[in-house]
DNA sequence: TGTACATCAGTGAACGCGCGTTCACTGATGTAC
DNA sequence: TGTACATCAGTGAACGCGCGTTCACTGATGTAC
């Protein structure tokens, strides 16, 4: 009786259900405003449907968050978790230290833009009442993280070279720039017709390549 | 029928009043817009406030814009006529053909950037009612034929060069994601302290130096 | 030039809506003895 | 093991709010004759 038997119920693994009364709404909660970010935009979520997706009334998320913002946040807190195992495991694919490893990163980079573009643009959209999030802030240095890493496993420098966080900034801003380019006009610029993988791996060479400013 | 910006009858100057009823509400509006986006973000812009910062009642716009999405596209059609100017002043500050006039539209661009974050952010960030704009994908794509002349001319090729294009492309994505990132984290990524100018020719020059592909 | 009329940019009141959030509550679960 | 109690994740009703949009209207401006 306490279950609406026409609800889907969801249960995304049979694994850690159980836990208290609904099981995990938290991360319910979370998936739910992704896929209304990924559906609707940044913005065309809220609360109330969220829970409506869940299952669950419209104050229960008030259990778990203290507000929509910090619904807000912690998606973007998942997404970033997962954009930065990405491009670890892309850049763990090559050998240590090759180009094609720092050019995996940007790939890995790139399709999860691709694959969710809302919740990409969210990520680096979040600016109303989030900035004082340090954890947030951790995250987007732990992705940079990964690219100044394989950037200087490719140069054989420390990661605390001037020269390796000059270049690995240059190709983070070129990857950046293609990911968001590539989101918004999926239809035109058919210059971006070029095949990622020739194009991130052409360009990384040339960055990498440049002669060390003085 | 839409007005003719060339029309004698609106007034250009800056006082604009006793034209009409009000003036020209609808560049008010706009300007209004702008300013919501400017200070609350995207999606934190409403007709009412809009209507109740130009001084005219919230039935008022409807006058001038079918709904609140024909107001947000104006705005970005504003903007982008701005950066496109931007650019193209960018190019024509130095000798044509030269590798100082590609990298002077990238700053152009990254400058709006930084002076306008949420607008810029809103004209790459419209995604839900609006893809069928075809005004808008045309200055979208008048905006990137500023970066190709400017490529064709430092190379000397014709623009419809594939070579031009495509290195006019890794030089927008660049510069794009540079200006993104910068707008996003103005505090943090010291990296990025290197001066813009110097990072921008070294880049331009890094991109239109390489091989071409086969 | 004066008059009659059409146009059109504004008003202001009203509407229905969904939202974010609070509140007292309930009943299942965990725990101490 | 049983019982009493604390905890805590949920409910469901309610609230006030601002929004987008519509409507009949008004009164200033433009225009034909």
């Amino acid at each position: 009786m306490s279950t609406d038997p026409s609800a889907p119920q969801v249960t995304p693994t049979v694994t850690p259900k159980a836990a208290y009364h609904h099981g995990d709404l938290r991360a319910q909660l979370i998936a739910a405003v992704r896929d209304l970010v990924e559906t609707h935009g940044p913005d065309g979520f809220s609360v109330s449907e969220a829970a409506r997706r869940a299952g669950v009334s419209s104050a229960a998320p008030y259990k778990h968050f203290k507000d929509r913002h910090e619904i807000l946040r912690g998606v973007v807190s998942e997404a970033m978790d997962r954009l930065r195992a990405a491009m670890e495991a892309g850049a763990a694919a090559h050998p240590h230290g090759s180009l094609e490893a720092v050019a995996a990163v940007g790939q890995a980079y790139v399709d999860f833009a691709r694959a969710e573009p809302g919740v990409f643009r969210l990520v680096f959209g979040l600016t109303e009442g989030h900035e004082n999030a340090p954890d947030l802030l951790a995250k987007g240095e732990g992705c940079f993280g990964v690219v100044v890493k394989a950037v200087a496993a490719c140069l054989g420098l420390p990661t605390s070279d001037p020269d390796v966080q000059r270049r690995a900034y240059m190709l983070w801003s070129f990857v950046h720039g293609h990911a968001f380019l590539t989101i918004d006009m999926k239809h035109k610029v058919a210059a971006a017709r070029i095949g990622d993988w020739d194009y991130l791996v052409t360009t990384s060479r040339a960055i990498l390549a440049l002669a060390a400013r003085a």
